[in-house]
RNA sequence: GGGGCGGUAGCUCAGCCGGUCAGAGCAUCGGACUCAUAAUCCGUGGGUCGUGGGUUCAAGUCCCACCCGCCCUACCA
């Protein structure tokens, strides 16, 4: 095991989203991961801060809000209560949401960490084709993205940072290993990207071509400070006072997680962002991929029905993260559909862990009048080892063997029904049984919080004796499958 | 164009440094059981492990080329 039991606090982070549209199944992957590894981590002892939040200042908010025909302020205030809202039908359990339009502290932060860079940072004249869609130049049309807004022509003089001065000092610490970038395909593509050079990179936009929208250049402003460095600042700027020593200084765990296309960022400027201001560096970063939905790529804005509120609201909380976690490979893309949602719930949850908390209630209820027997429970092997088979896969962000490992529980718990009967043994034998399952019961309990809280405590209370007796058997998971 | 990832039973996928690695789950079919949410448990069928070469006594498992999907990156000037 590479954790260390204890005190270790962590910090943990997701990307902030940019609030053009309402929250999709895509992000809610990487904000579930996120929760069940800062659940695991504080139930282990460990103190644990946990932030996600919005990206309110990209440009491509004031063009949805221009689109939609609302004030820029509108439009940004409503979707980022979207994604704080996400808290209830996720069943989240973040303890920052930082927006960077409101934040008291952000732009305070934003601009300290430009000055504190200011000696990598010097104004040059560009000229090109920009992209608002991609917030990036390009050489030529169409922008890679596929955008429909046409690229537009744009002479300006912005600020560079001399990211090329960091080329060497990443290379050295990637490889050493700070931070560790995961999955290792990850890292060898950051370590190719650094390889083939660095160019210094534009880090501010004309304010006139932003409409005003974003944090202004210290000491100049007529330029807004480029949005990707102002929202990676985020992961500090959002730290307030001692916040900041306690959980960026001195924390020996800052955990960023990311989706795949925006590694670079994480992986190259802000790290260089922070060298340049003498900053610590986050200690690892993981990058999972992407959630597609029936096949096709989940567009932001419209398209495939992927809205986790609603799906949360249909099947129920339990439902969707379970299948984020049980069914998203560490690796790859991972298809979505209702259909596969509706048979992991069904086979897992209402089929594997409620028949058979409800099964081994109801034995005890039959058999013993609902109270659970004092015999020593026998050893289940999966039951024994879940916990460490969790942290073990946790730690390597293998959330899908993670949860395997607590489905074992109930697949080993079943089989051990069917080889002892307990309706079918005297009642010393049927004692022993049934203190293994309760046992096994409550075990499962325990090993499913993280993943999925609410219907924990529901297992927990379901074999959990008041009064000397367990509570009336009842179905803890809805089938969700027609008929 | 360059780099990377994936392409294994109908479906979703495991297979670390080459030698019981040809597997699991679901679905199908057969059986068992009756404590349970028509749930559970046991067993069966089925795959030239993307294609073609190569290395090796031995290759999904290493090397080369190619095809398909996806990601990153860049457009030779």
């Amino acid at each position: 095991m590479s954790g260390v039991p204890g005190r270790h606090p962590m910090y943990i982070t997701t990307t902030i989203p940019y609030v053009n549209a309402r929250p999709h199944l895509g992000f809610a992957l990487e904000i579930v991961q996120a929760d069940v590894l800062a659940r695991h981590h504080r139930r282990r002892g460990e103190p644990v801060r946990f932030q996600t939040g919005t990206d309110d200042n990209s440009l491509k908010n004031v063009l949805a809000a221009e689109a939609a025909g609302v004030p820029v302020r509108e439009l940004v205030d409503r979707n980022a209560a979207a994604f704080e809202g996400l808290r209830g039908p996720l069943d989240l359990s973040f303890d920052a949401f930082v927006r960077t339009s409101s934040h008291p502290g952000h732009r305070a932060g934003v601009e300290r960490l430009w000055r504190a860079t200011a000696h990598d940072l010097y104004r040059r004249h560009y000229e090109g084709l920009y992209c608002v869609g991609c917030e990036a130049f390009y050489q030529e049309e169409p922008c890679p993205e596929g955008h429909p807004e046409p690229l537009r022509r744009v002479s300006e003089e912005n600020w560079f940072f001399r990211l090329s001065r960091y080329r060497e000092p990443l290379l050295d610490l990637i490889r050493s290993g700070t931070p560790a970038i995961e999955p290792v395909s990850r890292r060898n593509e950051v370590l190719a990207f650094l390889e083939s050079g660095l160019e210094d990179i534009s880090v501010s936009r004309s304010a006139e071509r932003s409409r005003g929208w974003g944090i202004p250049v210290p000491g100049d402003p007529g330029q807004v400070v480029y949005v990707w460095w102002d929202a990676l600042a985020n992961y500090i700027t959002a730290l307030d006072g001692d916040d900041y020593g306690r959980w960026w200084e001195r924390e020996p765990r800052k955990l960023h997680l990311m989706g795949k296309g925006v590694i670079r960022f994480h992986a190259v400027y802000w790290p260089a962002m922070l060298l340049s201001a003498g900053l610590p560096l986050p200690t690892r970063i993981f990058v999972h991929d992407y959630v597609t939905a029936g096949g096709r790529k989940i567009s932001k804005s419209g398209g495939a029905t992927a809205d986790p509120v609603a799906l949360s609201a249909a099947y129920g909380v339990d439902a969707v993260r379970w299948w984020l976690l049980r069914e998203v490979p560490r690796v790859g893309d991972a298809d979505f559909t209702e259909e596969r949602l509706i048979a992991r719930a069904d086979e897992d949850l209402a089929n594997g862990a409620g028949n058979l908390v409800n099964r081994v209630v109801t034995m005890v209820h039959r058999f013993r009048d609902g109270r659970v027997p004092d015999a020593r429970p026998e050893p289940l092997e999966a039951a024994g080892r879940a916990g460490e088979r969790v942290h073990e896969a946790l730690e390597a962000f293998d959330f899908r063997r993670a949860a395997a490992a607590v489905q074992a529980i109930v697949e080993e718990a079943n089989q051990y029904v069917e080889r002892t009967r307990p309706w079918k043994q005297d009642p010393g034998g049927r004692d022993a049984s049934l203190a293994t399952l309760v046992h096994a019961c409550r075990e499962l309990a325990v090993q499913l919080e993280p993943f999925l809280p609410t219907a924990a405590r529901r297992v927990a209370a379901a074999v959990r004796e008041e009064d000397g007796r367990l509570p009336r058997p009842a179905p803890l998971f809805p089938r969700l499958g027609g008929g």
